[in-house]
DNA sequence: AGTACCACCTGACGGC
DNA sequence: TGCCGTCAGGTGGTAC
């Protein structure tokens, strides 16, 4: 489930696996991942050229081209990236095939095409046209404050939101209000200047740690809410069963011991 | 401006 | 064995 650890992990292998090598040619054995580029102009415009550098906002990967432009590359739930030599490895769910000059192969992998593969002249102007939220991994305190708290709504359902703060998405927004210790359903209302203090200090330190151990979850600490998603997932603090409930329609996890609701 | 629900998409899993 | 419903969840659309 590829939120912003996970893509940040992503970005983070490119630089270190396929800067400035030359494209030979680029295979798309499934063209329902294309948004707003034709599978054509893509054969078209990656051959020849090399990825020159990368960014990341929220969820979005982004490459830049030397020619000029990005290509921009959503996981969904189920994408990653495999940078591999011998043809006969390219893995299953393969949607988008890179050769290099070297010999290297570059697979974009997404199982359930809930991705998005698109060509921009802009990276910047993309995330503005979207109208995404800033940065979870960057944001300022003082502009999260602004934009999490008061309103209407309950705090996991705007943690959510890619409009308001971008990259997060039903996983880690549960592991920050665990160790905050807000009740997801918690009202924004509710929540004051220091509510938004603790939840910006907490997500920052989740971020951090997630993006360390490469969004791995098997390789998260022991006191982390991630490893317990199943079935009868404990408390890490030793409050006994987690609960699960629903909040806007997305399976949540939480321990009622150490996250009292606001409402 | 919220919520509620559906659709997209595939594969795993449990029930019968 | 095998069929079917459900679930996983990021995103986007629609109805209310």
């Amino acid at each position: 489930m590829p939120e912003l650890p996970d893509v940040e992990s992503f970005r983070r292998y490119v630089d270190a696996t396929c800067l400035h090598q030359t494209i030979d040619d680029v295979t798309l054995p499934d063209a329902a991942l294309l948004a707003g580029v034709s599978r054509r102009r893509l054969a078209q415009t990656l051959p020849g050229t090399q990825f020159e550098k990368t960014a990341r906002h929220g969820k979005h990967l982004a490459v830049h081209l030397a020619e000029g432009h990005w290509l921009l590359l959503h996981f969904g739930m189920t994408g990653s990236l495999k940078y591999y030599q011998d043809a006969e490895q390219e893995p299953e769910h393969t949607r988008l095939l890179i050769r290099f000059d070297n010999g290297y192969h570059l697979a974009y992998i997404n199982q359930r095409k809930l991705g998005r593969i698109r060509l921009v002249d802009n990276f910047t102007e993309f995330t503005k046209r979207e109208q995404l939220g800033p940065d979870a991994a960057e944001i300022s305190r003082a502009t999260f404050r602004q934009l999490v708290i008061g309103g209407r709504g309950t705090i996991k359902t705007r943690l959510m939101n890619q409009n308001i703060v971008a990259g997060l998405g039903n996983v880690y927004v549960d592991e920050i209000l665990y160790h905050a210790g807000y009740h997801p359903a918690s009202k924004t209302s509710q929540l004051n200047a220091a509510d938004a203090n603790a939840l910006h200090r907490t997500m920052r330190r989740v971020l951090a740690t997630a993006i360390k151990h490469r969004g791995v979850p098997g390789d998260m600490p022991a006191s982390w809410l991630l490893p317990q998603r199943d079935g009868d997932g404990q408390c890490p603090r030793g409050h006994g069963k987690l609960e699960t409930t629903k909040v806007s329609g997305r399976t949540t996890y939480f321990c009622p011991a150490c996250q009292p609701k606001k409402t």
